[in-house]
DNA sequence: GTGATTGCAAATCTTTTGCACTAAA
DNA sequence: TTTAGTGCAAAAGATTTGCAATCAC
């Protein structure tokens, strides 16, 4: 243990991306991890591939957006990410990929996390024959309240 | 009541679709009276306007794919139609307005209604502060089982 | 008549793809 | 080296829009 704070600071972060990445058998680029720690530190997120694009750029992240596409295709298919419909023409990307639904705000398009024990469907009923449940989604959707 | 049989029943589906349409402030048009028997004779149905603008070719309809985009879209905000959606880059439109639910089948696209008296969200989260819940949607994602 | 509605083509928006170039193993 | 990954521009798919022609009232 030789490294002085500051160094563990910028070493550590780029480890765990590096090791998420390996983990899901993907090639550590540049541009891969600059996303995974965009995503991954700081909490949950949902986001648009637009909106990580240019978040990507204010971080000095050059990625082109149809690798942003790419890679948030890649992620969720890999399970590290999870894609949430709630809007046709738009797809949101949750880092939040355990049990759980979400509250959206029909104007902002902003989504928010609803643990999974706090909302429970009682009696889902029986999947048709030949079928199975993949997951069941709950949106709750909300306006604005007017006075 | 001197209609015969065969007039009887060419007639009152029209008087029924202009009845719809007046209902809500909407000019009964050639184009939205066609479209209003597709959609409303004949059980709940779920389409996109791609579906809906083919079935209309086939049926002698005469009507743009982009009117029938309008077409949705006014009937939708008239409340005559509900939009579901399931998956990004494509909307479905309801003809059953009241409070359900929807499976949907990954493989065909297809949905299907789950009447609401059979799923009970328990517990539905209080909103935020400052918004108000305008709906609770709940979609059941159906793979096709494999053995 | 007059304002609403329609059709068409063009525009827009989001997402995907083909391919030559670059980088990781 | 060898194969995966990237960027760019072009393509694709869904939906909206501008505007002149047409239709309902």
């Amino acid at each position: 243990m030789f490294y002085i704070e500051s160094e563990m600071t910028q070493i550590r972060p780029f480890t765990q991306a590096i090791d998420r990445l390996k983990t899901v058998h993907l090639r550590p680029t540049r541009q891969r991890l600059g996303l995974v720690r965009l995503l991954f530190e700081g909490g949950n997120r949902h986001v648009t591939a637009e909106q990580l694009h240019a978040e990507a750029q204010a971080a000095q992240i050059r990625v082109s957006l149809a690798t942003v596409y790419n890679t948030l295709n890649q992620f969720t298919a890999a399970g590290l990410l999870r894609e949430v419909t709630v809007e046709a023409g738009r797809s949101y990307f949750d880092t939040n990929v355990s049990d759980h639904h979400h509250f959206f705000h029909e104007d902002s398009g902003r989504l928010q996390d609803i643990p999974s024990d706090q909302v429970q469907v009682k009696d889902v009923p029986p999947p048709p024959p030949g079928t199975a449940i993949a997951r069941v989604d709950i949106v709750v959707r909300l306006k604005s309240q007017e006075k």
